[in-house]
RNA sequence: GGCGCUGUGGCCGAGAGGCUUAGGCAGAGCACUGCAAAUGCUCGCACCCCGGUUCGAAUCCGGGCGGCGCCUCCA
């Protein structure tokens, strides 16, 4: 079994193999922090999360870096419309972003840079790419010359000849060519500056991930990935300055682009304004919910957003809870030598592993991934209904080990085993209860029942007595 | 106009030539239960249309039709 990725360029999928023996270099556009994530800005945060999880959970050391894009024109216009400075902008909304990444369960990425804390390698690269020819000045401000490299339009299979370049009139701009772009821009009055050898002036809109991936990782790294909005104009221009300034190529082995969500069928985007913030999901239904109704479809084919669906991710999360809860409690009752029966089902559980496995190393297809998790419930609730209480601690242990392993790659099932002990007063009333239903007492024990369902508890009476769970919220 | 993606049962969603009843959600019935909850079983035999290839196509080819994205704001 080996890992394949889909390749746009060859149109079929392709081993991963990394550049480097088993370590992977990734690099994954990050957020422009001028507001709060929606949902679909959440979507390739929690996929590459999830591709990161995955590759570490099939051995590979991987070094994972998402970037904050902190200064450019939506930063400064925004900052304008409220009256703060783009600093102050970038603060909240990188620490707002931080929280809700955290809120889903999201690595921290092992670096996260910031345009305006490399200032000094983007001078670098632009100045190099003057140098070598691949760039003009013009007024303080620096483009590229697009018909300098031979490769431009190769990523994303545009044919410079047949391009429409948009009816939007860049004003104060005079680029030889309208499919140049801006390495550096001269400062406006009251834009944030920095000093550099074409006078005051900021990074233009896509030498950043350039300049900070070559920092970090060097001319060549493995996974590169953001949404398929980006991979025109902002990655082929990316690989276009970056293999331009190194001539190494290519400078990204495996390119991952992830599909929209939308919004009936429309793409949710800050500017159309359909937009959901993720925070407000997560508040609701919860971030493994979120991260589930997320996992629920491939990756590179869009997503729709409706509420329904979120509630459909967290019913079958529910479901997923459930038997973990269930196995949990009949840890209580447990033996401690597993039967033949038990034994068998425990060889079997090498099957899932394969299956789970044979899906993620398929282009990372999580929805079948996540259906090898169903199958395994079911058929541990099968088990658990058949053997009653002669079901050993061991198989419940492995069960459960292989639940949270799976959850572990999903970001999902982080609270097995976290089951904390009830407080005295609901103890109390559940023994009540027992007492109540021996005297056939079931009004009251009804009663105790809806009292302890308000509290977030639920009752299942057993045959091997009563068990408690937690209801998800 | 160029490039790319996509059309599967009430909903979501994998699959990719002949056994996957994929899986989940919702619904109905049954079993279990004091009643529940949970769980299990059973059910709806789905693949946009038209041709073609093939012994056999949802899956391949051709042609339609529909939806979406990118073509310098956008995850």
């Amino acid at each position: 079994m080996s890992l394949k990725v889909y390749s746009g360029a060859k149109g079929e999928l392709v081993d991963f193999v990394p550049l480097e023996d088993n370590k992977v270099k990734m690099y994954v556009c990050g957020p422009t922090v001028y507001n709060y994530i929606h949902i679909g800005n959440a979507r390739p945060f929690i996929v590459f999360d999830t591709v990161r999880k995955y590759l570490k959970y099939r051995g590979y050391k991987v070094t994972y870096i998402q970037n904050i894009t902190d200064i450019d024109d939506k930063m400064i216009n925004k900052a304008n419309e409220l009256g703060i400075t783009v600093k102050e902008l970038a603060d909240k909304f990188s620490a707002a972003y931080l929280e809700d990444i955290k809120a889903l369960n999201i690595e921290t990425a092992d670096v996260i840079p910031k345009a305006t804390e490399h200032i000094e390698s983007i001078i670098t690269m632009v100045s190099k790419l003057i140098e070598k020819e691949y760039a003009y000045l013009i007024d303080g401000s620096v483009y590229y010359d697009v018909s300098k490299f031979a490769g431009y339009g190769k990523l994303s299979r545009q044919d410079m000849e047949e391009i429409q370049h948009g009816s939007r009139v860049d004003v104060d701009v005079e680029k030889r060519n309208p499919a140049d772009f801006a390495l550096w821009k001269a400062a406006k009055p009251g834009e944030p500056s920095w000093d550099s050898p074409w006078g005051k002036g900021r990074p233009g809109w896509h030498i950043e991930c350039s300049a900070m991936s070559a920092e970090y990782f060097g001319p060549q790294f493995d996974i590169h990935a953001g949404g398929i909005d980006l991979m025109f104009p902002h990655h082929e221009n990316e690989v276009a300055q970056s293999e331009a300034a190194s001539g190494v190529s290519p400078s990204v082995k495996y390119w991952l682009h992830n599909g929209f969500i939308t919004m009936d069928k429309e793409k949710m985007s800050k500017s159309l304004g359909n937009m959901v913030l993720c925070r407000d999901m997560v508040d609701k239904y919860g971030g493994e919910t979120v991260r589930l109704y997320m996992l629920s479809g491939h990756f590179r084919v869009p997503l729709n957003f409706s509420e329904d669906l979120i509630v459909q991710a967290s019913q079958g999360l529910k479901r997923l809870y459930n038997v973990t809860d269930r196995l949990e409690n009949m840890l209580e009752v447990a033996s401690a030598y597993p039967s033949d029966n038990d034994k068998k089902f425990m060889n079997s559980l090498q099957v899932y592993r394969d299956s789970f496995i044979e899906s993620m190393d398929n282009d990372f297809n999580t929805p079948q991934a996540i259906a090898v998790l169903y199958n395994l419930a079911k058929d541990a609730n099968m088990y658990l209904d058949n053997s009653g209480d002669k079901i050993s601690a061991d198989l419940i242990n492995h069960t459960l080990n292989l639940f949270s392993e799976f959850g572990a790659v999903l970001g999902i099932l982080r609270n097995i085993r976290k089951k904390e002990s009830l407080p005295e007063d609901l103890m109390l009333l559940i023994r009540e209860r027992e007492e109540a239903r021996r005297r056939k007492d079931w009004s009251r024990s009804d009663q105790i029942r809806d009292t302890l369902n308000s509290h977030g508890i639920r009752l299942n009476d057993t045959p091997y007595g009563v068990q408690w769970t937690k209801t998800v919220s």
